[in-house]
DNA sequence: CATAGCTCCTGACCGC
DNA sequence: TGCGGTCAGGAGCTAT
């Protein structure tokens, strides 16, 4: 599932690529999430810049708005520098022809999304974009900010990593993989985390999203960057998928169990409240 | 306001 | 081999 360092290095992989290239062609296949918000055609003949990332959404600026893209839960987004892309496949459902190569979308289960927006900071970009928490690498994320914003919640710890207006880019597989690293039950109501411990949980977060990015992120079933590259992060996995499993760390027996309706997975060893 | 639940979609997997 | 059921999950939306 692209989470932060998968669209981050989705991004790597294509941004030097694409900038500078004009749009000569668009392509859409089935609907996404949402409509593309303006005229096909009118992407046309306008420069691309330098792609960003905003949490999990990568922002592609043109010359009048831009593109902003997210991966959803399946999608992935690859960069052909030859001449022509392929033919479209049943799940390619957004190109971009470039004078530089053909930017494609696939996602078999359209959780994804490309919008069209007058702006990063206004308009569809904007409305999508509000809400979103500090970036993990942020300097401004600290073990005394998460405090301050896990504080004012009663939720459980786990649950609040993932909402993302509180730190952005951690998907079910990192929160998981945070919590372990720091140690703490993800079942812990949020406003009972100690400061020291929300020091230890930021360090994680940050530590954990490091590490997938280093190890070209997780591929659990199909992600892949925009060379076609699978990641190794979810080899090294210490709790995500290994229920039943002994703990690396302490030997403990790994547990999953269901919360908001997702898989979460602990040491029940050495996560405590 | 905070929180819980629903929803979109399709491939993979499991038991029969 | 086929088939139905279940699961996976990002995150916006709606209801409480």
């Amino acid at each position: 599932m692209p989470e932060l360092p998968e669209v981050e290095i989705t991004r790597q992989s294509f941004a030097s690529r694409i900038a500078g290239a004009r749009v000569t062609g668009v392509r859409t296949g089935k609907p996404l999430r949402w409509p593309l918000g303006c005229e096909a055609g009118s992407l046309l003949d306008q420069t691309i810049g330098e792609v960003q990332r905003r949490g999990k959404y990568l922002w592609l600026p043109l010359e009048r708005g831009g593109l902003l893209m997210h991966l959803g839960m399946s999608g992935s987004l690859s960069f052909d520098e030859s001449a022509a892309l392929p033919p479209a496949a049943a799940h390619d459902h957004f190109d971009l022809v470039t004078t530089r190569g053909g930017l494609r979308l696939t996602d078999p289960r359209r959780f994804g999304a490309v919008v069209w927006s007058p702006g990063l900071d206004s308009g569809a970009a904007a409305k999508l974009l509000a809400g979103l928490g500090l970036e993990p690498f942020d300097a401004a994320f600290t073990g005394a900010y998460l405090h301050a914003a896990l504080r004012r919640r009663r939720v459980a710890v786990k649950q609040a990593l993932l909402a993302g207006d509180i730190v952005v880019g951690a998907g079910n597989i990192y929160a998981c993989e945070a919590l372990h690293l720091a140690g703490i039950d993800p079942r812990t109501r949020s406003d009972r985390l100690s400061r020291p411990r929300s020091e230890r949980l930021a360090q994680a977060v940050r530590d954990t999203l490091a590490r997938a990015l280093a190890l070209g992120g997780s591929t659990l079933r199909d992600f892949k960057d925009a060379h076609g590259m699978a990641g190794r992060f979810q080899l090294q996995a210490g709790v995500y998928g290994r229920e039943g499993e002994a703990c690396a760390r302490c030997g403990g027996r790994i547990r999953r169990t269901v919360q908001g309706q997702r898989s979460t997975y602990f040491c029940a060893g050495c996560q405590r409240r």
